[in-house]
DNA sequence: CCCTTAATGGGATTCTCGTTCCGTTAAGAT
DNA sequence: ATCTTAACGGAACGAGAATCCCATTAAGGG
């Protein structure tokens, strides 16, 4: 039988399958910022999704795979970094990115809920680290673009200078739980610059 | 009656009230390690703690409540920070003292606990914010110590340089999830007190 | 257009968690 | 030592969530 597996039916990602997924996880973003991923119930979302409850448990099975999914599909999204001739237009546009990321009532949601399900599943923890990981290797690339142009020393280490940009951020976001704001995001950018400038970010 | 309101019982903070909530507060640790802020179930604390589940639900009725007032707790033990004597001496004191927490795994998981908690439950964030807010206060002295010894410009500020410190250390413990090591702290520590020095961190 | 079967949906069932009731224990005062 | 009553513990109860069963719908191949 050169028709070897699945010589049974066959897959179909067809209308429906996608339909579905796409109003389960819209479901799952409205209920994480109306009630946070501690009242996520897998019974609300099917309800909210106009899904049945069966379909939402057979696919994803928990609350934690649900969000983690989500995370997923937002990673998928991420828009590639602007240029703007400049480090320090380039930094600041990050940290803008990240602002504007955590602010809307959505996106923050979600990223609080992620985060928090992370603290306790290890598919929530991995859609994360993966998040981020393409985040920051794709920003890292204006860092090596302004090594280039002699703006930053030789050896700069760009995914750690973009971290350091995007980390007070989430620190109030999370920890301290303060208002972020316009100011606090030019503040995270230009003293992760100063720095980077006076050779803090070179490697070895 | 001048012997007005209590004229019934008296309060007991008797030894059998503090044993049971330092019993239920160490139970609720161990499960934090290891099962999560997600998977903590009041009828399991009140086993391990050898307590009944009544006591646990009359006195701190939620599992968030439970989080909150383990933290609450810690923010009592809290210990000063010492002076080494130089500005970056004892930032990195800082960051080697975050370090030990949040590698530590009792106290580690405690705080991406609280840290889930908050994200949904008011009283929760109310014990981070409370934590935190005390912790920056006393290590800004260290600061302000530094400018009047002239490492550091006048009009530094302390509380944000601290945050400054340990934000990185949150954010891969939190949001990256990767491991932090004494590298990492002491970068921490080097990169804020760098742009410190440049005058990053001066109001105004 | 018809057939096969992957995928869904409603509802019954089971199970776990949170709440309440009431008898028992022991802290603190006399 | 004794009494009062705050605080605790065991067990039954009820609500709500997760699971299972089976009839129904529709994607994709012929």
């Amino acid at each position: 039988m050169e028709q070897e597996s699945r010589l049974a039916g066959t897959v179909r990602p067809g209308g429906r399958t996608a339909k579905v997924r796409a109003a389960v996880l819209q479901a799952t973003q409205d209920e994480l910022v109306e009630r946070g991923f501690h009242g996520l119930i897998m019974d609300q979302v099917a309800a909210r999704a106009g899904v049945g409850k069966t379909t939402v448990y057979r696919r994803w099975s928990t609350t934690a795979g649900l969000v983690a999914d989500l995370m997923t599909e937002l990673a998928e999204q991420s828009s590639p970094p602007p240029d703007t001739g400049t480090v320090d237009g380039d930094l600041r546009a990050n940290a803008l990115s990240v602002l504007g990321a955590i602010t809307d009532p959505r996106l923050g949601a979600t990223f609080q809920a992620v985060i928090a399900a992370a603290t306790c599943d290890e598919e929530a923890a991995a859609a994360l680290r993966a998040f981020y990981a393409r985040r920051v290797a794709d920003w890292a690339k204006v860092v090596d673009v302004a090594v280039d142009r002699g703006e930053l020393p030789e050896g700069t280490d760009g995914p750690e200078l973009i971290r350091a940009v995007s980390a007070p951020l989430y620190y109030r976001l999370v920890v301290t739980r303060e208002p972020v704001d316009e100011t606090i995001a030019a503040q995270a950018a230009s003293r992760a610059l100063i720095a980077a400038r006076a050779g803090a970010f070179t490697t070895g």
